[in-house]
DNA sequence: TGGGATATCATGGGGCACTATGGGCGTCAA
DNA sequence: TTGACGCCCATAGTGCCCCATGATATCCCA
């Protein structure tokens, strides 16, 4: 399979390199990426990787803001920013680079995070955080507690009844 | 017959591995899956396991959402993060990952449990507690009204154990 | 109908290959 | 020189392939 699944956490060495884990490598080739970009997400104290289809995603989230405010050109700015390009080494390891760190927190270990086309990594804590937070959004919407929300969704949500 | 009914309970090795009911496994072949897909229950203590077509009804209903607003994120975050594949040894069977155990409880013994199209994973215990509580609903629901209430109370507080 | 032969299953374990992780060393630039 | 970085190797741990065993179930034939 060639998506991105699953989460784990593994430790920063000395040197400040991690292992991707195997099977992100193995999608990674799979989908025939020569290059990673680790891009800051705009929300959230996370890094999105993946290859350069990455970037289009950002571009078009970009391209939602109003070209003539200073919003659009900052979000580029901030998430482009400094060199995003994480290269691995021939042991499957990258390096966390401070760039990293200063937008996830990232000090000893790493959370990495499947997504499907692309994945994560965060600071193990703060993922358990906002993990624990989706799912309480995900099952309000589904028990569609929030009556007015709620009724927005409905028909959408009814899905996931079995 | 083509869906995943009844249930089994069997232990796990010491090396993490545990047979699928035969049973079931014909039933996976017969279904042509392939690979099977894992994914953390929302509000359970079990893992729900189908095939790929259980990850794609997912990613359709995604793909109705704006991609860039929470929710969407949200549904990404849950069926791909918490989601995973498993691999089906030659002997037909899985190990238990720590991503398994987390989620579920299970240390020594999995419950596999008939749900139709899919089938679920849970720890025993949690189980047999989860079930009394489904059947008092039920029975509840089949004696028509919150009149009964008192009794739905005395089943719970009989079968919750943990 | 009973009893054995056969197939299938759950379970245990050996062993190889690969993964994660630590560390040595040279190179290049500040 | 020092520290960041790339390249290389060593080692323990894990996953996965393969085979062996005993228990059950199924079938066939006397």
């Amino acid at each position: 399979m060639d998506r991105f699944l699953s989460n784990t956490v593994s430790r920063i060495d000395a040197k400040g390199r991690v292992s991707v884990p195997a099977h992100f490598r193995a999608v990674v080739q799979k989908r025939g990426y020569s290059e990673l970009y680790a891009l800051r997400c705009l929300d959230l104290p996370a890094m999105d990787v993946g290859g350069l289809d990455l970037l289009d995603r950002y571009e078009q989230r970009i391209a939602q803001e109003d070209p003539f405010l200073q919003t659009a050109d900052d979000m580029s700015f901030f998430c482009h920013g400094d060199g995003a390009f994480l290269k691995l080494d021939q042991d499957g390891r990258i390096t966390m680079t401070d760039f990293i760190r200063e937008h996830t927190g990232i000090s000893a270990e790493v959370a990495f995070v499947g997504r499907g086309n692309f994945f994560q990594i965060w600071e193990p804590g703060r993922l358990a955080t906002y993990g624990a937070q989706a799912r309480a959004r995900l099952l309000q919407l589904r028990q569609g507690t929030k009556a007015h929300e709620a009724k927005a969704h409905e028909a959408k949500a009814g899905e996931r009844s079995e």
